[in-house]
DNA sequence: ATAACACCTGAACAAGCTTTCAGACGTTTG
DNA sequence: CAAACGTCTGAAAGCTTGTTCAGGTGTTAT
């Protein structure tokens, strides 16, 4: 666990195994469009919805469908996203597709997002010295 | 976090009680609204870069230009944008506007989410029963 | 006052994304 | 076998988003 041998190309000489190194300077590229493509997926309204029901239970594409109010196809489309980004997996079965959550961390998001938003809104700001 | 990704169980009991409730329904139009919107903002890569220069230091806007290689007006842009999301602060001295990073969830965030992405790949996925 | 500076803004264009639509595939049923 | 079912897919339409460009505000310097 924990195997951070990842080794990206050039992080600095983080020696400390347990969690990813802090932002210690300007983002490459490369890891920039990583994290903006995994936030990104998370940047959807149907996503969330989607996410929010295979919380509950595992389920087929249809019933996903009618729980949030979209087409098959279009649900069927979002959950290869979904699966490309390894948020979900899947159980085939017969002619049918149950899709349950896949990552946790998910559930971390999701909380540590919803105090952002709860925080109170405190739109002061510094101004001139 | 708690290491083994790779359940194909489902564990739903998740007791964290004390800030937010977890997803025990379908997340609301609105929610999932919020949601969206704000893991959105953090879907993209120049921001991504741009809160990664903020997290070193306080920037003035012609800095942050440079540093990322983006022009002025773009970065002008998303900043207010980082700014309406409450991400970042500022503080006007004369002609200059220095931001700052304002909110530490973005840490946690990171860390999170580069954590899942360091994560094996793992394509195997269970068949018919 | 005039010029230079730092930053902001609005409109327009380009690029990307989500849904719809039509049709495909594989499985099950009669 | 043919029909019904559940799901998937590709292309096109429609919307959203980011950058550029040109010009604006306000501050500092000559």
């Amino acid at each position: 666990m924990s195997g951070n041998t990842s080794s990206n190309t050039r992080s600095t000489l983080i020696t400390e195994t347990q969690t990813t190194p802090p932002m210690q300077q300007i983002l490459s590229i490369e890891k920039a469009q990583r994290m903006a493509e995994f936030f990104g997926i998370l940047g959807d309204t149907n996503r969330w919805r989607i996410i929010s029901a295979l919380a509950l239970e595992e389920m087929r594409v249809r019933d996903l469908a009618e729980a949030v109010g979209m087409t098959e196809s279009a649900v069927s489309h979002q959950l290869r996203i979904l699966r490309t980004a390894r948020l979900v997996g899947y159980r085939k079965r017969g002619r049918n597709v149950f899709y349950c959550l896949k990552d946790h961390h998910i559930f971390n998001l999701y909380r540590q997002v919803s105090e952002h938003l709860d925080e109170p809104e405190e739109e002061a700001e510094l101004e001139v010295e």
